[in-house]
DNA sequence: GGGTAACCGAGACGGTACGTCTAGTCTTTAA
DNA sequence: TTAAAGACTAGACGTACCGTCTCGGTTACCC
């Protein structure tokens, strides 16, 4: 069921879905829970981070959060998403080699600073707990990596990339070393690879 | 004190050092430790594992593992080291590129199984907690980045690479793809990954 | 206003009454609340019980309940005296000792069986609790209590007894005795309890 | 083994018992939730009483109060023996009757004032916790019932009793009375009825 | 027959306490 | 001195209920 209540809590609640029995959730809750977490994060990690520590801040009681969220991951992941600025939308490309350093670039611009340290962390939760990783994957690396394949077929039809090109290489090849960097020295994830790595890494795959 | 025990503990104790006051270091617990946490690795992520379950399994006191190694990260990465067939030395490569190759397929090979996890699940721990973070770097991560560096900087003077090529970008596309992979599609570092990967990556960087 | 609406409860609600405004009070509700408690309370205790339990099994919201009774303990006593064949009314009595007898054989039929387990632990929850104590007072105990005092006090006017009795004493001597058997030893509250101890415990104050 | 606990606990613990592994138990930290328990109690009722408050209080984990003690009423009951004058030895009487009158004096003492809500709380919980119910007759109760139930048969041997006294009966005879007021008038469980009561009791069973 | 009032179910809300678990430390005896 | 055993404080875990609240709906009455 919390699983139900997570897609809903993603997706647009259409008006015909909110009419239903019971009390209906509190935005106010579900607003200063996300808030709280955010909030705690920028002093800890998240695996410091405790459900009993942001319902406390949130003063909200702690069922609230076990009723819509399954575990820390899926609060610290709705936390993120709920930041300004980070679904900003991507411009439309010119071609595939674009869409692929624009989407670069918006990975290491959102890896970049303090979020970059929670989706590292997040990241390493997601070995070790299955619905961890269920979650992550779900909301994070999956769109990631299929946006990236996407656009490394397209090319490929295009004539963008050379049809030999093994898709999936292609992709550990462009994200691989950006999470590397992140998580083995998350201080060289700076502007400057911000500005080189992803013509770097495109050039490569289409040599 | 903790630091100094965790040298101690993996260098080769000297005759003379071992001969000091009071009862000495019972072997047999140590191996008793290692044994445990490799077997309950096993079963359970590392995350999950708990010092006390260490403590209980091995029939060995708390406070005898909190003696020798500063926390959980540290018994882990020992209980890795001493699984058979992990520090086969690398055969003298002929050339700095085949030197990449074979450290790459080295990695692969150790990352490939049930070890893998553990790593992948070390480097998550690492993420989160500075002790541990370091313990990583120091017998895990640095080891490897500085001889695939020094294989890089060897080669760029032999003129295998050319000299314009940046060290630390290099590293980083060689080894990222690889624990990217490791992280997000694990059952894709097969054999087949192990046997391709290096000699395309080493390719690419050359280009 | 909870404390009026058990008045009313309880008592024969007169047609004048029930002529109000609004929706009026669902009788079916009612009967499936005490039909669901008499069901439960037969696998467990009162103190074991919940309000939401009792809100489930009878498919009826906890609202309800906390509408028309104050706690737990008032609607146990209502499910009790639902019971079929509790409320049995005593025969007319051709004096006081014998209305005694009666009254004392009453009360250890009815704290005899599954019954006295409950009465038990109300008597317990309204050591705890004040408003527990006042309803199982005014539902139970009193009227019990008043019952023995009055027929004592005839007694003694008939000179049944003599006038020296202290009626109070005379009531825990008289009522005492069973409480504290079936509290402690519940196992004797038997047949041959009930048909001994009245005439006998009647024997020893009119001595 | 908390059972055993326990008992080691209220016995005085031998010498050579003392003589085990590990570290021994802190008599510091039992005082504590002792007294704590004792101070609460002053303020609360056994039912309001938490194990965490106790904790709290005493400045205790809460893993030692549940390592020691099974359950809150054990706690309880040991808190309460605890207290000063408590166990006081009943001076020797002179014959079976003066040894119930002395009996049923202490009885009445221990639960006039403070002691007595506690004592008729943990009658209460007694009769919904099966557990709750083995710990307060243990102590309590069962060495009241066997008191008075040896002094009676003694003075059955002796003629001070009719030899047709049922021995049970007799028990719930005496006790029952004072019980019954302390959980339906506790305060009529005053100095007068100390007083009166236990030879008018003695004096009803003798004839 | 529309308005109003009290009811109904469902279930979310902020809380408290539960009993369990683990962390890391401390205190003993034995080797 | 170290080992083992195990007790210590501290605090998070996820669950169960508490008593309250907020919905959409449902009867009844009253005008």
């Amino acid at each position: 069921m919390s699983q139900a209540a997570l897609q809903q809590n993603n997706a647009q609640t259409t008006p015909t879905m909110q009419a239903r029995k019971g009390r209906p959730r509190s935005q106010k809750s579900k607003t200063a829970i996300l808030k709280a977490t955010n909030s705690l994060l920028l002093h800890m990690s998240v695996q410091e981070l405790s459900i009993e520590a942001i319902a406390k801040k949130a003063k909200v009681g702690k069922t609230t959060i076990y009723r819509w969220w399954p575990n820390k991951t899926a609060v610290v992941m709705d936390a993120l998403r709920a930041q300004p600025g980070i679904q900003s939308p991507l411009p439309t490309p010119k071609n595939n080699t674009e869409a692929i350093i624009m989407q670069l670039d918006k990975l290491i611009r959102m890896l970049d600073g303090n979020n970059g340290d929670t989706i590292a962390q997040l990241f390493s939760e997601a070995q070790a707990d299955d619905k961890a990783q269920k979650i992550f994957a779900r909301t994070f690396l999956t769109p990631l990596i299929d946006a990236v394949e996407f656009s490394i077929e397209q090319g490929k039809e295009h004539k963008e990339f050379r049809s030999s090109l093994n898709t999936k290489l292609a992709v550990d090849l462009l994200c691989g070393p950006i999470f590397f960097r992140l998580m083995s020295r998350p201080a060289d994830l700076n502007e400057e690879f911000r500005e080189t790595y992803p013509k770097e890494a495109v050039r490569l795959i289409s040599a």
